[in-house]
RNA sequence: GGUCCGAUAGCUCAACUGGAUAGAGCAUCAGCCUUCUAAGCUGACGGUUCGGGGUUCGAGUCCCUGUCGGAUCACCA
């Protein structure tokens, strides 16, 4: 049963017959903690139509609602504040409801198809704390909306040409003396990272020599050999020279290999993958058909160009002058084959950071232009900067967080706390280190999702590392406890039935409000996907392990004596446990049976 | 300079989209393990919601204005 319509209908009702006037949406908020009861009307909107004081009004519509809905037991009046408390009955009803439906918290399907853009590396260094936010925020939002009863579409494009992959083969043909990930035993993505780092520092004091030789800053930086090579190498590759596309082909090799044993490790994944190479030349027919149409404009030296001044943006370019692509062209052709690739897509999510937002206004604004309906459905996933304590990440002074040495040091720290807590006296060193991977994993998603990803955040590396509070492992200690419960129960042939629930004629106020909050979960679900949020997850899952907990220390469960009751409990902690487990799986995080 | 975003407890974040005396966690202090896992629970302390105007029965939330951060405005990606 869907607690919150009742309620609306029932007041609705009331309205009715008291008033004989209904309201488009009647306010109806969470009581506060410190009244009685679970829901509370706010009668100050209805004074309009009862012509009576705020105070009066919702006595009127208390008293009816006891009266004649049969799911209020009682209710108090604070000012204009209508707090109702709701029948046990009822409640063990909205228990039931959830105990009998095995996909509690998994939407029906709704005949839907969505793309999730994310990741979507440069190919020439490393992931770093930053793609951690990505990558976790992204595939938790493709989670949600499968949870929404969406098909969802995974992928990300990888921007493997250009410049940047270059100035790291420039470096590795001038210095790599032969290194691969192979004969150094490095991981090839940092491998290549290096060759980028090595590059930087050679051009920049090449640059220095420039200038000391008198030459303008300027100049210099086109004129250093090393730039010289790199831009050489773009242009032999753009000709597809064999032996440099070989060079290309082996350095982002080993660039794949990392990348995919840290997205293994991140424990996300990916439908299909788009690489720039294949897709930048897309766009360009489909620019110059908007030409045709009348959409953009060529000027006198060819480059073509939209004007979004109507639009309050500006004049922006689509080729140049030379004919090639920009980076905004090759988006339009990108865009359009996947919704040739997947034509059932209602729309795409681009879950890219929001130094971009302009770039994707002004893309979402062409595909328009160019007449493609579902424009109106992409949406840039826009989330902020992870920022250190020491502020900003640079990576010219260092201070770049990697996401492999990361992970790890979080993996360690929780094996570290686990130990020191005598966690691990029962169980296997198999089963141990698995534990340590969840533990480090958990506290780090959950640490990056709980904050609402459009705002920038703070990454604290000892407050990421805490497990105590609104942490992941918090969460995952809770859903371990009530495991122990249920194994307990298990081996005592405890089982609950629908009987039981029908036996059990009153609940305690913890029950009563663990049971209110797991009551929410699908409504969470889906504010979730509608605000594109893993963040409201995030709170809903601990708001649900804090009031189980508070339950879990009021009421010894196996100390009841009344078999229904007992039953009922074990049962209510079982459906505790999967909907935190489920909660922290949309966040991409794994809950243990034991910790 | 134009545009956009942000500013809430010492710190990190919430606040159901305009509703009650603004809530959590961390930190600090004080309690609770003979009972299902103390990575827990209970309490205390902590606020001019950046400043100033306005709209409203009612504003952290909406409007105007100022201050301070940040992003963006390339024939870069």
């Amino acid at each position: 049963m869907n607690l919150d319509s009742t309620l609306r209908t029932e007041i609705q009702k009331a309205l009715t017959a008291l008033f004989n006037q209904t309201v488009e949406a009647v306010q109806l908020q969470p009581t506060n903690q410190e009244f009685e009861g679970s829901h509370t009307l706010v009668c100050f909107p209805l004074t309009k139509l009862s012509r009576k004081g705020p105070e009066e009004t919702a006595r009127l519509v208390g008293d009816y609602l006891v009266q004649h809905s049969g799911v209020v037991s009682r209710f108090n009046v604070v000012k204009g504040f209508l707090n109702l408390v709701l029948n046990d009955r009822v409640w063990l009803d909205v228990f039931q409801s959830i105990f009998v439906n095995p996909n509690y918290g998994q939407l029906s399907p709704n005949g839907e198809e969505i793309m999730i853009e994310y990741s979507s590396p440069n190919t020439n260094k490393p992931l770093h704390l930053g793609h951690l936010r990505n990558n976790f925020l992204g595939y938790s939002v493709a989670e949600i909306y499968k949870a929404n009863g969406y098909k969802v579409h995974k992928v990300q494009i990888i921007n493997d040409r250009g410049i940047h992959i270059c100035k790291s083969m420039a470096a590795w043909q001038l210095y790599g003396q032969g290194e691969n990930p192979e004969n150094t035993g490095m991981k090839g993505d940092h491998l290549v990272g290096k060759y980028y780092v090595e590059f930087d520092k050679k051009y920049k004091a090449e640059i220095a020599d420039l200038i000391g030789q008198g030459m303008s800053e300027e100049e210099a930086g086109k004129k250093a050999p090393i730039m010289q090579l790199a831009v050489e190498l773009l242009r032999k590759w753009e000709q597809r020279d064999p032996e440099t596309v070989a060079l290309w082909k082996t350095m982002n090799g080993w660039v794949y290999s990392g990348f995919d044993a840290t997205y293994k490790r991140m424990g996300v994944d990916f439908e299909k993958l788009y690489y720039e190479s294949d897709t930048y030349l897309l766009g360009k027919e489909e620019v110059l058909k908007g030409v045709e149409k009348g959409v953009f404009f060529k000027k006198e030296d060819g480059s073509v160009w939209v004007d979004l001044t109507a639009d309050g943006l500006d004049q922006k370019v689509l080729l140049r002058s030379d004919g090639t692509s920009v980076y905004m062209t090759q988006d339009i052709g990108t865009a359009i084959l996947r919704f040739t690739d997947f034509p059932k897509i209602m729309g795409q999510v681009y879950t890219v950071g929001n130094e971009q937002e302009y770039h994707f206004k002004v893309l979402f604004l062409i595909l328009q232009k160019l007449g493609f309906d579902w424009a109106k459905r992409c949406f840039h996933l826009s989330y902020g900067m992870v920022d250190l304590p020491t502020g900003k990440m640079k990576s010219r002074e260092g201070t770049v967080v990697d996401a492999d040495d990361l992970m790890q040091e979080m993996v360690d720290e929780a094996e570290k706390q686990t130990r020191e807590l005598g966690k691990v006296d029962e169980i296997t060193e198999e089963e141990a280190l698995k534990l340590f991977e969840m533990i480090g994993l958990g506290a780090l998603k959950f640490f990056l999702l709980k904050v609402d990803p459009k705002k920038r955040m703070l990454f604290d590396p000892n407050e990421s590392i805490q497990l105590q509070g609104f942490t992941g492992p918090f969460i995952q200690y809770t859903h371990a406890r009530i495991r122990a419960i249920i194994r307990k129960a298990e081996s005592m042939d405890i089982v609950c039935t629908e009987a039981d629930l029908k036996q059990v004629d009153a609940l305690e106020p913890a029950e009563r409000d663990a049971l209110n909050v797991l009551s929410l979960f699908e409504s969470r679900v889906k504010e979730a996907a509608r605000e594109y949020s893993p963040a409201v997850i995030a709170n809903y899952a601990f708001d649900l392990a804090k009031e189980y907990n508070k339950f879990y220390q009021n009421i010894p469960i196996f100390n009841e004596t009344n078999p229904a009751r007992l039953r009922f409990r074990i049962a209510f902690s079982k459906a505790t446990a999967d909907a935190i487990k489920k909660a922290m799986n949309l966040l991409g995080i794994a809950v243990p049976e034991k910790m």
